[in-house]
RNA sequence: GCGCCUGUAGCUCAGCUGGAUAGAGCAACAGCCUUCGAAGCUGAAGGUCGGGGGUUCGAAUCCCUCCAGGCGCGCCA
């Protein structure tokens, strides 16, 4: 999303809330039948604040799952509650409703604190009550994209095709195999159906559009907006994209070409070619690590274990955020730069941010990032921390240096330094290395359209730490403060905010911050 | 069975629109703080790029094949 902004294209953020699906279902057929939880109860464990409510529901979360194992007739349940939600009826509607918007709020609160933020909050209750489906369904029968299949196995339900022959949609008639249901024999439609009502949507070619309020602002005053049924004045237009990413890990990829598939079928091949599914791998956990979080490692060894919310296996990112926060505390306080608390926490949050998000960031996404708290939590070699380091190094000469000559102004240093100078430095005493570095800041253009290119953020990545590596070996190699040539030193100086800025805008990409001081 | 992805140093990974002696980080070893803050830097060590064929002047990179592993292929989402 930052590389494209920079590179200068408009880009919304949108979040799919999946509020009416089984996951919310499940949460809300524990408060009822496991807790025996009202409404009014569940209203008051959330005002209350004594417990957080978001961990309190991936407990529950994990009980009921190990409870529908036990007593697999409970699933029903599940049916009850998920039919109750869908026709928004009842109490359990109204605790689904509490608890959705509730995790979706802890949601925005955790992603801010690492510098994620969104848009628009894209609700399936809306897109089933604004009969988003209906609209799609008409469309795709109207175009014939879809049929009603009247004997085989597959009989009452509508199909699609899905057998492609060169990336083209092939309608011939159908081997079952080759078909994907879209809507049920019992007319209910899918998630795949949804999902292209949704696409057709984010592009523009529904014909109809959501109602939207605010949901939430963020203290810079940045609007978050989630749909609605009857939206309120005042809303950008959303939607009506030339290009799309649906960022969804790689196990979707099949529903992801059904949805292509369902594109090309209705004629719109340019768009199924702009709706990019970018898709990552998943992450699991060292053998250690699940150990660490207290869970029996089951026999099946493929090198790591599987994140699993059924299981309640998993790390909760609020508490690696505050661990990686702790930590960082720590060596903020030992190096003593500052001795102000709030300039310390300050400090301590964008370190454990950069390396939280470095961490994530420098894998290509198609590798399964094995999560230790050993590699999560460095902050030296290949991480954010080394990348702010070296920029803070930077300023640092920048500041030494404007002290000793007050009116030294950073900006000024492309005046100072004429082409002719430059050109002299460029081609003398160590001049190579000098254009090696001046060479590799004028990259990030070329590797941030690579990033996009490729849908490699870790490109982006990997360009900031070899910069970083070779502004630290400049650094170590050149004594800039103590050059006695003054035109050189200029020159050097001119390097030094050269670089930094550079880096400084490729750490912005990543969405890391660089502390004043470090 | 079919489809997608992965296999590169002890470990974790870059490099894959072909180009010179295959690169980092971690770990381990040897050094560098009276000098712009050592969250750093330097040195040495570590590799049949899963195997085999092919294309090419040239292959980790492209093609074929085999092996190993992961993930998908639901009237779940």
């Amino acid at each position: 999303m930052r590389v494209l902004r920079y590179r200068g294209h408009r880009v919304e953020t949108q979040n799919y809330i999946d509020n009416t699906g089984v996951q919310v279902a499940d949460v809300v057929v524990g408060f009822v039948h496991l807790e025996k939880k009202s409404l009014h109860d569940v209203e008051s464990l959330l005002a209350a604040g004594a417990v957080r409510f978001d961990y309190y529901c991936w407990d529950l979360y994990a009980r009921i799952f190990q409870y529908y194992e036990d007593n697999p007739e409970a699933l029903g349940w599940r049916t009850e509650a998920l039919k109750a939600i869908e026709d928004n009826h009842g109490e359990i509607a109204k605790i689904a409703e509490l608890v959705s918007t509730a995790i979706v709020r802890a949601h925005l609160a955790t992603m801010l604190r690492v510098n994620i933020r969104y848009d628009l909050l894209a609700q399936e209750s809306e897109i089933l009550r604004l009969d988003f489906w209906a609209h799609a369904f008409d469309i795709m029968k109207h175009l014939g994209a879809i049929r009603y299949a009247d004997s085989g196995k597959n009989a009452g339900c509508w199909v699609m095709s899905f057998a492609e022959k060169n990336g083209e949609a092939v309608r011939a008639e159908p081997a079952d195999e080759d078909v994907k249901i879209i809507v049920r024999s019992n007319g209910t439609v899918t998630y795949v159906g949804k999902d292209i009502a949704y696409h057709l949507w984010k592009f523009g070619l529904l014909g109809k559009d959501f109602g939207y309020k605010p949901f939430h602002r963020y203290a810079d005053g940045q609007t978050v907006w989630s749909t609605a049924v009857t939206g309120e004045a005042g809303a950008p237009p959303f939607g009506a994209a030339a290009v799309a990413y649906a960022v969804i890990d790689t196990r979707q990829s099949y529903l992801q070409n059904v949805v292509a598939a369902a594109f090309r079928a209705l004629g719109y091949g340019k768009q199924a070619e702009n709706l990019h599914h970018f898709a990552y791998e998943v992450v699991g956990l060292t053998e250690r690590c699940a150990k660490e979080l207290g869970v029996a490692v089951s026999a099946e060894d493929k090198g790591f274990v599987e994140v699993s919310g059924r299981k309640g296996l998993g790390i909760k990112a609020d508490d690696l955020i505050d661990r990686l926060i702790e930590k960082a505390l720590v060596e903020v306080r030992t190096r003593e730069m500052t001795t102000d608390a709030d300039e310390q926490a300050t400090y301590a949050r964008m370190i454990a941010v950069a390396a939280l998000r470095y961490f994530l960031l420098k894998f290509s996404r198609r590798v399964i990032i094995v999560f230790d708290f050993k590699d999560a939590l460095a902050f030296e070699g290949e991480t954010g921390p080394y990348l702010q380091y070296t920029v803070v190094r930077g300023r640092n000469i920048l500041r030494r240096y404007a002290e000793a000559h007050p009116e030294f102004r950073s900006e000024s240093l492309q005046q100072n330094v004429s082409r002719e100078k430059l050109q002299g430095f460029l081609e003398g005493r160590d001049g190579g290395d000098f254009w090696e570095l001046t060479l590799l800041a004028a990259q990030l253009e070329s590797v941030a359209e690579q990033a996009i290119a490729t849908e490699e953020p870790a490109a982006i990545a990997k360009y900031a730490f070899r910069l970083a590596q070779a502004f630290n070996n400049f650094y170590h190699v050149h004594h800039i403060l103590n050059e006695p040539d003054a035109a050189r030193q200029q020159c050097l100086l001119f390097l030094v905010r050269l670089v930094g800025g550079t880096l400084t805008r490729t750490l912005d990409l990543l969405g890391i911050e660089v502390p004043e001081r470090m």
